[in-house]
DNA sequence: GTCAATTCACATGAAAGAGACCACGGTCTAGTG
DNA sequence: CTAGACCGTGGTCTCTTTCATGTGAATTGACGA
């Protein structure tokens, strides 16, 4: 058996890697050029340039869909601005938080406690007055002269979670400083997110504004191909490839990011295979698993009512006949959610919580819903699954199993 | 036939509670010199 | 005398319940032609 192992691992050696740098090919990867984006990132630097001479800069808002490129400008304007600021000793700092991240800056606590962290205090993770906290991060910032600029990615899922009194607070941080001075960047998907902030607030967040068009799917193949010369072997690709991979990706509204999945996943189970080349078939293969993977990943991680939920709502739908397309309403679903619930030996949430529960899960996208009202007969949800009837039976047994149905 | 009122079955919002986690300060206890 | 154990208080955070209000069109029923 060892044997085995053993020489599986010796021809995995062996075995020339399609990659010759995958990591070109990943999320995080900051490329020496960014292009179609020097607009962007002209802007960007001109706002942001006064920290140099230890001036506050603007504020700055910057909005554009998922793939597009923000955050990766906006790092490598700062990396580049810090660089030079640390050459000559300039006090600059820029602080990066992703608000998206559960437990780390999802609330005015936690981004608050982040920061300070950021800047090398020790904060406790819980225990201490909201007030507190702001307090210790005001006396770390001014112990000296310097610019701080924060960078809040995702500042959408923050305020949409906890109000936006955050960044009125952030913004005005500055009164109450004597020595340094604060700047905020906020990185948003969403494009009429600051409608629902308060005017003051967004008067003093969008100072300055960065918009960050989709990219389209000539582009997005110039892009591709920049990032699969990095990544690949010479020619594995068979012709079309990048074609295809930009076409998908420029359907999702020119994410970028999702291109470079796309070929990165492909690429793994060409390799997997034990394959010499990148066909187009596989990037549809890739793209099946992608979406495989996702799905299965949310569902699995969800809390136990959630999939009793979902179980319920899955049943429903296949004891309805084919593919889930008849209408299931949140009060049928609510009923064979409560059976499940005593089967399982659990006490079933109110009505209003499953209400909820289902609108969590559509937004996962594991289901559709539609509000609907049906007259006289009240007004509901209508309920249909997302996933792919290919999963079907797989996630009925993940449920079925992490139930103990 | 027309039209406003009614009605249903939830959706949606707001507030508040429960329980887990944690920090801090005060008090008690046991070990040390 | 002091370090550590052990409370009590007060804080955050998540999940949930409770209470309240909103809502869109099928249905109803009064009305007039």
């Amino acid at each position: 058996m060892s044997k085995k192992i053993d020489s599986f691992f010796e021809n995995y050696l062996k075995k020339s890697s399609m990659f010759v740098n995958k990591k070109a090919l990943q999320g995080n990867y900051v490329p020496k050029e960014i292009p179609y984006r020097e607009k962007q990132i002209e802007h960007i630097a001109n706002v942001l340039a006064p920290a140099l001479r230890l001036e506050k800069p603007s504020n700055l808002f910057v909005y554009g869909k998922t793939g597009t490129g923000k955050t990766l400008c906006v790092k490598h304007t700062t990396e580049a601005m810090f660089e030079i600021a640390r050459k000559n000793n300039i006090e600059l700092k820029f602080i990066y938080l992703n608000c998206k991240f559960k437990r780390v800056a999802d609330t005015e606590y936690r981004l608050v406690a982040q920061l300070a962290r950021e800047l090398g205090e020790e904060v406790p993770v819980t225990g201490l007055p909201t007030e507190e906290i702001y307090k210790i991060f005001l006396a770390s910032i001014d112990k000296k002269e310097q610019v701080i600029i924060i960078i809040l990615d995702e500042i959408d899922q923050l305020v949409k979670k906890t109000g936006d009194e955050i960044l009125y607070n952030l913004t005005r941080m500055n009164s109450e400083l004597v020595k340094s001075q604060v700047s905020v960047i906020g990185i948003s998907n969403d494009l009429v997110f600051t409608d629902v902030l308060d005017p003051r607030v967004k008067s003093s967040l969008s100072e300055e504004e960065v918009v960050f068009p989709p990219y389209n799917a000539i582009q997005l193949q110039k892009i591709l191909k920049e990032r699969s010369d990095l990544a690949f072997r010479g020619n594995v690709l068979d012709a079309g490839v990048i074609e295809k991979c930009a076409a998908y990706a420029a359907r999702e509204h020119g994410d970028a990011r999702r291109a470079l999945e796309l070929l990165r996943v492909a690429g793994e189970i060409v390799e997997r295979q034990s394959g010499e080349k990148l066909s187009v078939e596989h990037i549809d293969l890739s793209e099946e698993k992608i979406e495989k993977d996702r799905v299965l990943e949310a569902i699995s991680v969800q809390p136990k009512q959630s999939k009793l939920a979902l179980f319920a709502i899955l049943s429903k739908s296949m004891n309805n006949g084919n593919n889930g397309i008849d209408h299931i309403f949140t009060g049928d679903v609510y009923d064979v959610y409560k059976d499940y619930c005593s089967k399982a030996g659990v006490r079933p949430l109110t009505q209003r919580r499953v209400s909820d529960i289902i609108a969590e899960l559509d937004m996962l996208g594991i289901i559709n819903t539609k509000v609907i009202s049906k007259g006289r007969y009240g007004r509901t949800r209508e309920i249909c699954l997302a996933i792919p009837n290919s999963l079907v039976p797989k996630t009925n047994d993940i449920l079925r199993e992490s139930l103990s149905l």
